[in-house]
DNA sequence: AACGCGGGGCC
DNA sequence: GGCCCAGCGTT
């Protein structure tokens, strides 16, 4: 079995080589940058985050910044990157950080874990990169890496394994130079290591990979085990008033798009969408048309959304006073933090008309 | 159509 | 500690 400073020589002669050093949260590694890539790259690919990043960073330069805007203002932007509960943990974070911590990042894994939206991976991002902290990260790449290279069996979700490979990588972490470590790790999960057709040719763990003697590089890590995904349906209403505004409701703080603005969801079990308006929200919707529906994935159901588009009377254009609608026009709507599918309905109303 | 991806919240 | 929740892009 190779030692641990030998595994990490062969990581870090790779970073020296290979490593990714020109990503844009690389240029200036303070520990607000990172922080926001982090979160950004939980659950998210680099390629998707970029534009993300740099929207982020020009309109919020600072953490500051980012703390004295609104969430909606900080939704919005994260509008289409999806998994909203780390739009709202990062607003949360960065206020947090102003109210209790002086606007300052703590500089050590364990006190940045009790940050909202920070659990031990990013925390060990973080501490490394901004701060020099020889901690330990354990990214998606990383374990995809470690589980083939020490043919770790099963799925990580399960806490057996996801135990094992933290022991693993605490235990191969350098002291010095983790953050390039940390860095080449992920590199090479994403870049070599990849989930389907690992390019093993080019690994500086070639020799020593315990899938890739068995040729079972695919079987690790272990899938999740698979679950019949429920298919829901449910009617989203366009109802347009004579000047052609939209009526938006924001979702409840937490769960499916959260705090997001929405086309109000009429319940599936409602067989006619006029009478719940009336009750709902006291207008009476006429000239009810069906647009073209679309499907929708969740990580444990699908959506198929049928959107009804509808006209407002005039005399109810504006009886609507709930603080948790607004009516907008269609260029207001889409400026806002909306999810996906719902920008792509405002979307094809302009050309699908 | 499957798969993969970190963390929070609840019990 | 175990279980459920969550939204995209990629393959």
């Amino acid at each position: 079995m190779i030692t641990p400073s030998d595994f990490a020589d062969r990581i870090l002669t790779f970073y020296h080589q290979h490593g990714r050093k020109d990503l844009p949260w690389q240029q200036q590694p303070d520990a607000y940058r990172i922080w926001l890539s982090e979160i950004m790259l939980q659950q998210t690919q680099v390629a998707t985050v970029i534009p993300y990043y740099r929207k982020f960073l020009s309109r919020f330069p600072t953490l500051k910044d980012l703390a004295s805007a609104s969430l909606d203002e900080v939704t919005s932007l994260w509008s289409g990157l999806g998994y909203y509960a780390r739009a709202r943990n990062l607003h949360k974070c960065a206020q947090t950080l102003l109210n209790h911590h002086d606007g300052e990042f703590p500089r050590t894994a364990a006190a940045l874990e009790a940050l909202p939206g920070i659990g031990k991976s990013t925390a060990g991002a973080i501490a490394a990169f901004a701060f020099g902290e020889a901690a330990a990260i354990l990214d998606g790449n990383v374990k995809r890496v470690l589980a083939r290279c020490f043919a770790v069996a099963g799925w990580p979700g399960e806490s057996r394994v996801n135990r094992q490979l933290w022991q693993l990588a605490e235990r191969l972490t350098p002291a010095q130079s983790t953050a390039s470590y940390n860095q080449a790790m992920m590199d090479l999960g994403a870049l070599i290591c990849r989930r389907s057709k690992p390019a093993c040719d080019q690994c500086p763990l070639e020799d020593i990979c315990q899938a890739r003697q068995l040729q079972r590089q695919t079987d690790f890590p272990g899938r999740k085990p698979r679950r019949e995904r429920p298919t829901r349906t449910a009617s989203f209403l366009v109802l347009r008033d004579t000047r052609g505004q939209i009526l938006l409701q924001r979702r409840p703080p937490t769960g499916i798009w959260g705090a997001l603005w929405c086309l109000p969801e009429c319940p599936a079990q409602e067989t006619d969408p006029g009478p719940w308006c009336a009750r709902e929200f006291g207008v009476e919707a006429t000239d009810l048309r069906a647009l073209a529906s679309l499907r929708h994935s969740f990580s444990h159901f699908d959506l198929t959304m049928e959107p009804l588009l509808a006209m407002i009377r005039p005399a109810d254009c504006r009886i609507m006073e709930r603080p948790d609608c607004q009516w907008v026009s269609h260029d207001e709507a889409l400026q806002l933090g909306l999810p996906a599918p719902v920008r792509t309905i405002l979307l094809n109303l302009e050309t699908g008309e």
